[in-house]
Parts: C-alpha cells; sequence; structure tokens
DNA sequence: AAGTGGTCTAGACCACCAA
DNA sequence: TGGTGGTCTAGACCACTTA
C-alpha cells in the first residue's frame, strides 16, 4: 500500500475495508461461494477481528453476504423482491400469494396493539362517536393468528394478525383446535365482513425471538416491519404486523403486475 | 436480581441489557433526555462498554435513541410517519410534498442504474422491439438531480434522480447553472410527458458518504432505500432512488389522507 | 472433534462538540 | 479543554454445525 496520501479525513478502516470487500465480491466470487474465515481475512487485511466483523456486518445488512454461525460466510444472492402493495385492499388470505396460516389463538391485546387498533380511519367521519372511546378496550380479548410467507424455498416474513373479538361476531363460535385449521377459520370469519380500506407502512426494526426463529435468523436481525390495519365501515377492523428478513427481501409496491428484476450488477 | 433461574438456553448479555433499557426508557425517561454516557451505564451494568454499545446501537436502530458524538445519548422522539405512495402515479416535483430541489447534473450512469433503466414496464407489450435493445446505453448521459425532503424540520431523505437525456427531447436545451433552479427546469422538462405509471421497492441500506452527510449521519447509517421508476409509453422514462433516515422515519403507503398517526406507547 | 461465527472483555486513542 | 460517542486492538470463551 504504501502511503498514496495521508488523508486528511482519515476514513475508518472498517470502512475502507467494506469498500474493498464489496469489490472482490463483485469481481472475485460467485453467489454462494464460501470467504475465508474471520480470522483469516482478518489477519491477511492486518486488522483486528473486530474490526473485520464491522465490515461484515455492513455487508450484511446490504444484503451481499450471508453469515451462518458454525457454517461460514457465504456470497448472497441478489434480494428477492415481495410484492406488499399490488393486490389492493383485500384482507389478508384471500389470495394465495404465498401466506401460509401458521396458528390461531386468544390474548388480551397489549398496548401498542390497542393504540394501533384505536386510530380511526381517515374514511371514516372524524369526530363521530364511532372513533376513540371504549370500542377496543385493554379487557377485551383479540383473536391472534400466524402466518408465515414462502418465497422461493425460503421464509421470508413472519405475521402476526390482531383480530378484536369485537370487530366480528362469528369469531367466538370457532372451536377448532389450535392449529392451521384454526387460523384459515379465523381468516375465513374475517373475509364475511366488507373491507372498507387499508393503511401500510414500512419500517426497521429488529426481530423478536419468536420471530427470528420462524426466519431463520438470531434475535435481533435487522427486520423490516409493515404493518397495515384493515378499515371497515365500524372502523378498525384488524391490524397486521409483518416481519421481514431486511437482509434477503426487497419489498415491492408496484401497481398490477409491474416488478423490478434484479437490482445489483458487477461492476 | 439475584438468581432468578439459571437459564437453560443463556440469553446474551446484551439482548438482556436492551429489554432492560428499553423497559427504562418507557417508564423513567421522557423524550429528549439525556441518558448517562456509556462508560458510567457500562459500570453501572457491569459489563464491558462494547457490550453496553451493542445494546445502544440496536436501540438506535429501532428508533428508541439518539446518539451523537460530543454530545451524548438522547431519548429519540416517535418515529415520523412519510408518505411515500400517496399520491398515485405523478412526476416528482409535481406536488409540493416536502421535496426541495437542491442540484442538478449530467453524468454518465452507472451499471446499476443502467440496468434499472433497463427494465421493463409491465404495462408495455413485452417482447416488443422498444424494451430491451440499446436504447439507453452506458455512453448516453444522465441528468441527475438532488433533492431533499424535509418533515418537521428534520431532513429526513436524499434523493438522486436519473433521468436518461434520451427520455426527455427539451432537457438538451436547459442551460441554467448549476443549483436549485437548473434541478427545477430539468423536473419541469420531465413533467411535460404524459405519465403511464410507476413501480416503488422499499429495501435496507446503508447511507453513502454524500446522502448521510445530507442526512446529518454517519457514513453507513442505516437507511431505507426507495426506489422509483417512471414509464412513459416509450418504456421507462426515469428513475429515482430515495435515501430515507431509518432510525427516524417511518415510510406510509396509506390511501389518499389516511394515516397511521402514532406508534410507540409507554408500558 | 474441529472449525465456524457470536459474545465479551479491558483497555487505548481519536474526532467532534460545547462551554 | 473536558467530555462525549466512534474506532480499534488482542485476546478469551461460547454456541453451533459438520464430519
Amino acid at each position: 500500500m504504501g502511503t498514496t496520501q495521508l488523508e486528511s479525513v482519515p476514513e475508518p478502516k472498517y470502512w475502507h475495508l467494506k469498500t474493498v470487500l464489496s469489490e472482490a465480491l463483485d469481481h472475485d466470487f460467485a453467489v454462494g461461494e464460501i470467504l475465508p474465515n474471520e480470522r483469516e481475512l482478518a489477519a491477511r487485511f492486518g486488522v483486528a477481528r473486530a474490526t473485520l466483523r464491522q465490515a461484515l456486518e455492513q455487508l450484511e445488512l446490504e444484503g451481499r453476504l450471508q453469515r451462518r454461525r458454525g457454517v461460514g460466510t457465504t456470497v448472497a444472492p441478489p434480494r428477492v423482491g415481495v410484492a406488499v402493495g399490488s393486490a389492493r385492499h383485500s384482507w389478508p388470505g384471500e389470495s394465495a400469494d404465498g401466506w401460509e396460516a401458521v396458528d390461531a389463538a386468544e390474548a388480551l391485546p397489549t398496548a401498542a396493539v390497542l393504540k394501533l387498533l384505536a386510530a380511526g380511519s381517515g374514511s371514516a367521519a372524524s369526530g363521530s362517536a364511532a372513533s376513540g372511546s371504549a370500542v377496543f378496550a385493554a379487557d377485551q380479548p383479540v383473536h391472534t393468528v400466524r402466518r408465515t410467507r414462502v418465497t422461493e424455498g425460503q421464509v421470508v416474513a413472519a405475521e402476526l394478525l390482531y383480530v378484536p373479538a369485537a370487530s366480528v361476531p362469528g369469531l367466538s363460535a370457532i372451536d377448532a383446535p389450535a392449529g392451521p385449521a384454526r387460523a384459515r377459520a379465523v381468516l375465513r370469519e374475517l373475509q364475511r365482513l366488507a373491507l372498507d380500506g387499508q393503511d401500510r407502512s414500512v419500517e426497521l426494526g429488529s426481530a423478536r425471538a419468536d420471530d427470528a426463529k420462524e426466519l431463520d435468523r438470531l434475535p435481533g436481525a435487522p427486520v423490516l416491519l409493515v404493518t397495515t390495519r384493515y378499515f371497515t365501515a365500524g372502523g378498525t377492523a384488524a391490524v397486521s404486523v409483518a416481519t421481514y428478513r431486511a437482509d434477503t427481501c426487497r419489498l415491492t409496491f408496484g401497481d398490477e403486475g409491474v416488478e423490478i428484476t434484479e437490482t445489483r450488477v458487477a461492476s
């Protein structure tokens, strides 16, 4: 290396490392190829392992690498595009779009879920008696449905759907035992209602322990949280929080059928 | 604390630490309040500073904390919801939605940008001669427009818009000097075209050095990359890549006027 | 059992900000 | 100038996978 220039604004080592590795990935490695292990890479670049790991972490965050404990670090395939906004206004489970019902249960809502349910729909007349007041109280049970989404043979998302018992009259009659069948039964009841509108938001989060397990990631792994609220004339009928693997997924919001095919390229 | 139970599956210290801190933030701190510095917190919890930092990093990723070098760590306000999908099918700059034109320039497209431009629209007849072939070549210049988006007094996003010279005939006639005026002129020319459709995707990334500077973050900070392609009858007329601060933003895709107001709650 | 990535430590120095 | 977070080191041990 020598001294090309004494950088006036010294770039952090891990940042420079990341750049070097990134270019090496473009030119000298194929998808799926295994990289040398961390100790050797660190030695090769003359840095401490922690510093090398800082660079690898960034590359993993960007979806360039995949690291698995006990196995090694491999070059990741390009992110898969998963359609999130294409089907306009439909209840969960209405179309066969890769989601699989896993289980259903009943529980009291957490404060966070209550908040989501309480906020009114913009299409409903605001200020009316329907919004706000204790339609969904903390002591009213909420049905929860777990689903997972599989794309190209890989679990890319885990979802938790919250349906207040008050939203759907027929819900209390469901007597299926816990399991996929019960989950599907809850969805069927929900689909009886007339859907008035929906509402989505995307933000960065870290995987809770249970979601991490479904996604085959470590707890705390970066995820994209997609929160959807389903509105009926009566207000917010259901809320779902879908946890997408941020390392492997690109969420697409194309209008019917349009799809971005690939992003990453060499050089 | 004592020994509640010798956990059979020992939770990592930083994970437990994160949980403890998270609850403390809910109960004992107000938004904007300054936390004790890292060395003191580490000592207080009896861990090394690096471990404490691992917990803080996660909390910052989740938008709970804000850390500034030379200043300290403060409790972050709830994420702001920024509308990304509400205005359906409109050119950039058509509505006053918080975006400010900053600058415009001309350059040769990178391979990644070319790839985005080359992929055809799904609404256009596929297989026609228009798609594919060298309409956008690597040696054809591309106009770039820089914009920033300000919400509640804070820069939340930096955007780079790519417009191939071939897309917009009137573009070469623009003679405004570099600066906001030139950027607005390019947008005006673009808006003359008939917009046929658009296409969005969201993924996790890390801030490039220039974007980081606009967003007042360090290079490598986690960001949400929103890629939009604008289609005309002729194919992809423009592509924009918007870089949103992942720590402070929640992207909303509500249908006209609907808006999630708040997410985080205490307890 | 050997090898991998994940966690953790106890230091050190540096870049940045405010008083 | 003092205090903050950001970077970096050279070790150690642990959890997990594969053979």
